[in-house]
DNA sequence: ATAATTCCTATTATTATAGTAGTATTTATT
DNA sequence: AATAAATACTACTATAATAATAGGAATTAT
């Protein structure tokens, strides 16, 4: 049930862009760099990200990424069911022909609902709820010294 | 966030040990073959459950297998978190020690009510649900061409 | 024209999963 | 005591997914 640095990775991405909102773009170096993440690897871990239309980049000199869309209109589920696809455990969940047991397994009803309590907790954390929750944090600490989210 | 085979193996074999409750062992080979898994892969499925109690294990001629407490005390929570190990989503969750970034991080604690959320429902059923379940689906099908759970 | 950036494709290394195999040990039955 | 049937244990292997790395093409501001 572990969870692909893909996901990680893009959430953290996505926190730093929710970040910059409105100041432009940002790049992609930027965010590697802040994140301690390999840069060529986001490049690839964002990708689907801009197919979907979270994120939005120009090209060229002074490019970069940015949002598409407020914050806000931006959860958790949709970063990670885009770079991670289903949030099913298990692949009959969404594809009935994947097992011949479909009509007499209890398991299956199980591993239902878990991917739906999943998507649900998921669908109701928005960028704009980790952005002030990270505020909230850095008072808390007192600390300065981080300039890494 | 794919539960591994371990951990479907695991339930779909405890569910055959709680219709069998109470009805002496039930052989690794019996069970492999009403669920269609490897024998020998099942052995090393099932190991981990025998150590941490939640079965009993007869050896020799006329061995076998059996729950070691009714089916109503072992939860899926219990098989799960046994064979396939913590449910954290990320490793930070359970070892702060893994990432250098927990004081700051907010996606951490996101990840740790994933968690929890997922220990909860896994631990809301219990053998014995599933085996009534299953009765019931067995029923509402009207099949009896099933052998097999 | 140049430098800075994203875009695209291919390759590789590492790890975890899933499974196979063989032998040792135990025990009921005869 | 011998035998057959079962679990216990250990080692190995194949496959696939993940997590990168690499290099050049295309685009754009200056």
């Amino acid at each position: 049930m572990q969870l692909s640095t893909k996901a990680r990775y893009a959430t953290r991405a996505m926190i730093e862009l929710a970040f910059n909102y409105g100041k432009g773009p940002m790049q992609l170096k930027e965010i590697a760099r802040r994140q301690d993440i390999s840069e060529k690897y986001l490049e690839q871990v964002l990708f689907p990200l801009r197919t979907k239309g979270y994120i939005y980049t120009q090209k060229g000199s002074r490019g970069g990424y940015s949002l598409s869309m407020a914050p806000e209109e931006i959860t958790l589920y949709d970063i990670i069911q885009t770079v991670e696809g289903s949030l099913a455990p298990v692949a009959c969940v969404d594809n009935a022909g994947a097992c011949n047991r479909v009509d007499i397994c209890v398991t299956r009803d199980v591993w239902s609902r878990l991917k739906n309590i999943v998507i649900q907790e998921l669908k109701s954390i928005n960028l704009a709820d980790l952005v002030v929750e990270q505020e909230r944090k850095k008072k808390e600490s007192g600390s300065n010294i981080m300039y890494q989210i």
